[in-house]
DNA sequence: GTGAAAGCGCTAACAT
DNA sequence: ATGTTAGCGCTTTCAC
């Protein structure tokens, strides 16, 4: 390959100096119409695009906002990803996504190799991260937001909500229903402190009545729709009595739908379920799974919205942005 | 903010130079145990960690591997993701996500922008990259690997497979099923090319027979269960003769399903459904709609290892592996 | 409006 | 095994 291009081939190619031909391809209004336009021909093409390495560095910051998820495969976070990725573009601000895979120490590295690009500000996930990681991005010095977990302290902005109070508003309902014997089915409870904490509020509720789970089945396996129809069978046969199962989230219980309807059990009538998210999937059988709906790409863009805000405000302020769930009971509802 | 840590200031702190503390914090073994272990600590107690940007700069060579894809909302790219995230760790290499939203000018701005980092690698999707887009990645001088299309020209490296042959394929199986009156559902086609090209290698084998689709639905939405739920509907309503369906994936195909079900129509004996992928989902209903299984961690796990295999070759050799969907007929395989 | 000089923080290459 | 020198490609600052 030959050698790649840099600004003085582009400013030898028109004629000027680096310095006006840097100027001209930032959009510097300090440079004559005439320069502009010969500079920007001649970069068009020589096939010159710039290096942001010796930007950046010369500048001393980066277009990048990073960005960490515990993970690619379950879906909601792609959705916020998919949020923080549009609120920007058009901002001249570029994501970089990392995944953690639910590990503190592999967060921690991520976050430090993510901060060692200099990005402009991060977004990680939730508020559970060990105390190096914590110091290592307040330190930073740039706009932090932790997003989708209001149950913990913020390093410096939060968007997100109380996991433990949607689960604690999921039981409330189902038992304004009049639901009594409950079952819980969980996947990945030992990294998804979210889940855990959304059974915990869920829990609360419960004991307030005098009421606990009669039965609960986990498993430390992604979550998925296979699994929730074989923990739902299994806990069905163990417990017949049971009128709700609680599930760790949307896809489970969506497995546990697919159960009863194959094998005749009425829901919500005969059993109710309930998952969390309000994922696309539960269209497929529209209102028999009650669930709490989350705002996913509102909360990835609104946590973009932020980073972009306090990078061109004069001052920061961290902010708190609360985006609750809403419970939705569906078929449920139209039972007295 | 204090300003921030130097490399300078942990040589200063552990009492060596520059050079030596660069060397003992990346590694080198040109350096003595007692500083090594003295910078390191240093580094440790001062809360330093590198600027990757001027590291990079200087070595004119990053630890990124760029990674392009059309889509977050379509599981099937943040699984590929999730692939490429495993096989680099402990590489070294790090991935950087881009997202294109199926449009090309917006490949063309974020590959660009990409290699302005100066990444190791890029693994970009399918095949139909622009000509500007094409020349970018040719030119870039690393290596470049395209993934999940196989139907095309390659830049440099190819993993993945011919959609074109996954639909014929689906197509012949179904026809020896003895399946006559074919009708089509699609999402999202104006886009997503690789489902136009399944749809067509399918089409090629009905007119083989002298068949062709009785019926077709398409509508530009990002596929869902929803969509293919209500999509189904209309297309049985209007063509109750219709004894399979070609879906553009499974999610589309699973919602269509749930329809059957719910109006107690047989499946697949009155009417076969078929998707594409081999999601998870599926198992809701094990064997129910016939499906082609992609390996999409495999694919991008693959893709990550071409490159890690050509960043440490001598001499760099275009490879073409090709992972072929297997055509997977569930119940209806059970049926003569 | 344009240019020249200095330097961002690091590593490669060459000393020693 | 360690240090010195030069420079990566750009932007900042300050001249003109």
């Amino acid at each position: 390959m030959t050698k790649r291009k840099t600004l003085i081939d582009v400013a030898t190619a028109a004629g000027v100096s680096k310095m006006t031909a840097s100027r001209a391809l930032r959009g510097d209004r300090d440079v004559s119409a005439a320069s502009k336009e010969r500079v920007i021909k001649a970069a068009k093409e020589i096939g010159y695009f710039g290096n942001n390495l010796a930007a950046s560095l010369s500048s001393e910051r980066s277009d990048i906002i990073g960005v960490v998820v515990p993970s690619l495969t379950n879906i909601v976070f792609p959705q916020a990803m998919s949020g923080v990725s549009d609120a920007l573009v058009g901002t001249g601000l570029q994501p970089a996504f990392g995944v953690t895979d639910y590990d503190l120490d592999r967060e921690y590295e991520v976050v430090g190799r993510m901060l060692s690009w200099r990005p402009a500000g991060m977004i990680v996930t939730g508020v559970d991260q060990s105390a190096p990681t914590r110091q290592l991005l307040s330190e930073a010095g740039i706009p932090i937001v932790q997003i989708m977990d209001s149950d913990g302290d913020a390093i410096d902005s939060i968007v997100g909500f109380s996991h433990r109070a949607a689960g604690t508003e999921m039981a409330q309902a189902l038992l304004k229903k009049g639901r009594q014997r409950f079952g819980y089915i969980g996947c990945n409870l030992q990294s998804d402190l979210r889940a855990g904490r959304r059974r915990q509020g869920f829990e609360d509720a419960l004991r307030q009545s005098g009421l606990n789970f009669e039965a609960s089945l986990t498993r430390e396996c992604l979550s998925s729709v296979g699994d929730g129809r074989a923990l739902t069978q299994q806990i069905l046969t163990e417990n017949p009595d049971l009128d709700c199962i609680y599930y760790s989230n949307d896809d489970v219980a969506f497995g546990g739908l697919c159960y009863c309807l194959h094998s005749g059990m009425g829901v919500p009538d005969r059993v109710a379920l309930s998952g969390f998210n309000g994922l696309g999937i539960l269209q497929g059988f529209p209102g028999l799974i009650a669930t709490s709906t989350t705002l996913r790409r509102d909360i990835g863009h609104a946590a973009a919205d932020i980073i972009v805000g306090s990078l061109k405000a004069a001052k920061r302020a961290s902010q708190t942005i609360i985006m609750q769930p809403q419970t939705l009971l569906g078929a449920l509802d139209e039972t007295p």
